[in-house]
DNA sequence: GTAATTGCTAAACCTCACTTTAGGTCAAGC
DNA sequence: GCTTGACCTAAAGTGAGGTTTAGCAATTAC
């Protein structure tokens, strides 16, 4: 009687922490059941729903801004491969535009980095800095990281 | 009577709250002295410290790892633009790796774009994934991961 | 049938990079 | 000389993305 995944499973199959799922699901970002017990249930579909979830992590995306996108899948059925590849060639464009940003940052740091410079007058490099000033309070999620620790 | 500038000339000169540069002065990221009453005084040459910091911050790095870049400036003297240049040099380099691996993680995910797969199993995006699954507690750092460390 | 595992909730805790608040001190202008 | 503004400290709050803990309930294994 297979009458969906309990969340141990899904977090074996993923490699995500039963807390982190259940986080996810605070947020929105996946819909299990309940059984009669209690404990929560999951499709198969929820597996991809997951990978979905990591992959757009590692391309920098916010929990909120991944819940969009996974917003725009149908509600009543199990999203398709067409579904899916709507969606990944949304990544393929954030994912440009970052890349063209770091891009030119580091084009403004070829030309600084003979000079030295670094100063607030004059520097290319204090474009994009007066840019990011303009942010609220809270941390700015200025794009990814690496620890390194 | 040049005895240093007070810490709101630094924020307006860099943009900075106040706040902030109390902040990083907390995490020994800036070192200013005091003067008679106990408030900041601070050189000319945080000016240029600071602004290390807000470029660093805009590559991605973290504070304590600016710190360790600026850790590696001279002690006993005003850093020259040679100290500079080294140090952006530094930022060229991680700057280049930050940017092969989101070119490789887009690499991947065109080959995936045609399969809509998205699946555990065989496909290219997951290798990533599963480094990074192995970081401990906390938010964890997906996108800049530096394969070589 | 019972013990071990897994799952449940709510709330507290964590890091990062700060800001805000509260309650006071210092410095500058008139 | 007094008021206004800039400055001080310490502590708490913010928000993202979770983990940990505490105290139970359900499921599974033997």
């Amino acid at each position: 009687m297979n009458d969906g995944l309990s969340i141990g499973a899904l977090a074996k199959r993923t490699g995500l922490a039963v807390s982190a799922i259940r986080y996810y699901e605070a947020q929105g970002l996946i819909a299990p059941w309940r059984n009669a017990g209690g404990q929560r249930r999951f499709d198969r579909a929820d597996l991809r729903r997951l990978s979905f979830i990591m992959i757009a992590q590692q391309f920098g995306f916010t929990l909120p801004q991944i819940k969009a996108e996974l917003d725009r899948l149908p509600g009543g059925r199990t999203p398709t491969k067409a579904d899916w590849t709507r969606i990944s060639e949304g990544f393929r464009e954030a994912l440009d535009a970052r890349i063209a940003t770091l891009t030119r940052l580091r084009d403004n740091l070829d030309g600084c980095i003979g000079c030295g410079c670094l100063s607030l007058e004059a520097c290319a490099l204090y474009n994009p800095v007066d840019r990011a000033g303009e942010k609220g309070p809270g941390p700015r999620y200025l794009m990814g990281d690496d620890p390194a620790a």
